[in-house]
DNA sequence: CTTTGAGCATAAGCGTCCCTTGGACCCGGA
DNA sequence: TCCGGGTCCAAGGGACGCTTATGCTCAAAG
């Protein structure tokens, strides 16, 4: 069927034979024996149809069609051989491109100290960030837009999420089991509490955080006898602070975005039965095992242990 | 040893998996049975180093390992289309350079219509043509400076000619064997003999031919008793029928050099013990196999039997 | 002239690779 | 729920390729 075919084995060998002159010296330079360049120049001449060597006693000549196969063969190889160094640079780390997606505060916190150690360790790789919330990463990975995700869930209230965009036939490398905390102003009645359960909470005006964030808030006061009255509504943790600050209403917070905002005119409290959110790090089975794609997932763990 | 090299098969496969989309897919362009694919990629995976296709569930899409290697198999594999062809029309008689030697009486007869007949059956190949005596050109033969040279022989004194040119390891083709005649003026005695024996010319004036022509008849005359006088030795055949015309001695000349030179006053003589030449072509064994070679041994072959 | 070394071809043996067959699993659509 | 397409896995068999061993030729050296 595939028979027939010059392969570049037959190539290598014929170039080694024209260079040398010899099946002997060839054999010598590609580390086999005579017989086996022999057979392979057999094969080869076979394969074309024609001779491409003269034996002549004395030494090795190529004929018209050989000296065409070793032209060919040449540029062939050179191809082959960039082909393979353009490869193993991929997977020994010399190369290779990672495009990673993260929501915002994981971006800012996480993501960067893992960036900077990956060019640190492997120059030759470039890691790019886009940020995107959940429902919309996990979109683009399944795209092929991004190599790896960085993305969170609730453990305790999947139902719905997990329905519209669960990801078990993902990699999820667990990154850091991230708490929530409320956060009100500084003249809140509770502020001096430590701790609070959400239903102290039940009569006050929320301010929430993204989509997935608000949709979660109303999940958990649910559960505990109360529909949150909600405000305002903004990604932007800084605002969110900013609006608590200035008395505006109360908000539940990750701890992680916490790390890069200045909490100014607000305190945190710790919530009773404690809420938390898991981050991970999603990427394809196939994409795991890609060299950068590990190391990057490696420095998001280590970055994630602090 | 050589193992863990990439090999053309594999670009094959992985070409045809990238264009379509699919292992079945390219199974069935390819020819064969869908699991041969999927062992094909993972060897080439396995000799990446890493993963080259990601299989997420409905499509098949490509690593950045693997789009550089479809990169760099498209200009591979066009590359060794390209041999393939350029061997295929050697071996085909589509293309193909014969370099032919041969002696002048040759040239003049047989060759051309030899070369005629090649250009003709085989538009594209080129046979070119250059003049040699026999001793030169097998040299020429055996230095890869031609592929076929036309030489003759004498069969019975060859025991110099042996030892110092001797061509057993040479495929001779036969072409014809050649007459020798003997050419007198139209005044001479046995211009009227029709056939005459060499030891009847013992004390007549000769024209020589080549140095070949001249050793051999020296040999032929002193087999008969007799050592012929020389008094002009040219290759040139006009100038030996001229020479002889002119009463200045007698030749002896192969058939096949009368056939293009006109006999002007002189007279051939049938020779009494029949001394004959035989021309043949001579190449290289590795050379006889070559396509176009061949053909051109086959035209001479006819050229000779008329 | 004999000898010796180098080089190529061939044959036999054997390990390996590769392709095929058959079956199981998974998924999306009727 | 069933069915069809697609992939992976396991096993079998056939072909390929390499190696060892042997014979041959040729050229240079003794």
């Amino acid at each position: 069927m595939l028979k027939d075919m010059i392969e570049a084995r037959h190539l290598r060998v014929l170039r080694a034979v024209a260079a040398t002159g010899s099946f002997s010296a060839a054999a010598r330079e590609l580390g086999c024996t005579q017989p086996a360049v022999s057979q392979q120049m057999k094969a080869l001449e076979g394969a074309a149809g024609t001779p491409l060597l003269i034996r002549t006693g004395r030494e090795m000549r190529l004929t018209e069609a050989g000296e065409a196969l070793v032209r060919h063969a040449a540029g062939i190889l050179a191809g082959l051989t960039a082909a393979e160094e353009e490869v193993a640079a991929i997977a020994g780390l010399r190369a290779g491109r990672v495009r990673l997606v993260s929501f915002p505060s994981g971006s800012s916190t996480l993501v960067p100290t893992a960036l900077a150690g990956m060019r640190a360790a492997h120059p030759g790789t470039r890691v790019s960030l886009v940020e995107a919330e959940p429902p919309r990463s996990v979109e683009m990975l399944r795209a092929g837009d991004c190599e790896i995700a960085v993305a969170f869930r609730y453990p305790q209230a999947d139902d719905a999420a997990e329905a519209g965009g669960g990801w078990e036939d993902l990699v999820a490398r667990p990154l850091l089991s991230d708490r929530l905390v409320v956060v009100v102003p500084r003249e809140h009645r509770l502020a001096g509490a430590g701790t609070v359960g959400m239903a102290e909470l039940a009569e006050e005006p929320w301010i929430a955080g993204c989509p997935r964030c608000r949709r979660h808030l109303v999940e958990v006061c649910e559960s505990e006898g109360f529909t949150p009255r909600i405000d305002f509504a903004t990604d932007d943790y800084p605002a969110v602070i900013g609006l608590v600050a200035a008395g505006l209403g109360v908000a539940v917070l990750p701890e992680l975005a916490l790390e890069s905002v200045r909490a100014k005119g607000a305190v945190t409290l710790e919530v009773k039965p404690a809420v938390r959110r898991e981050v991970v790090a999603l990427t394809l089975p196939d994409l795991a095992r890609v060299p950068a794609v590990a190391a990057t997932l490696d420095r998001l763990e280590s970055a994630a242990r602090r």
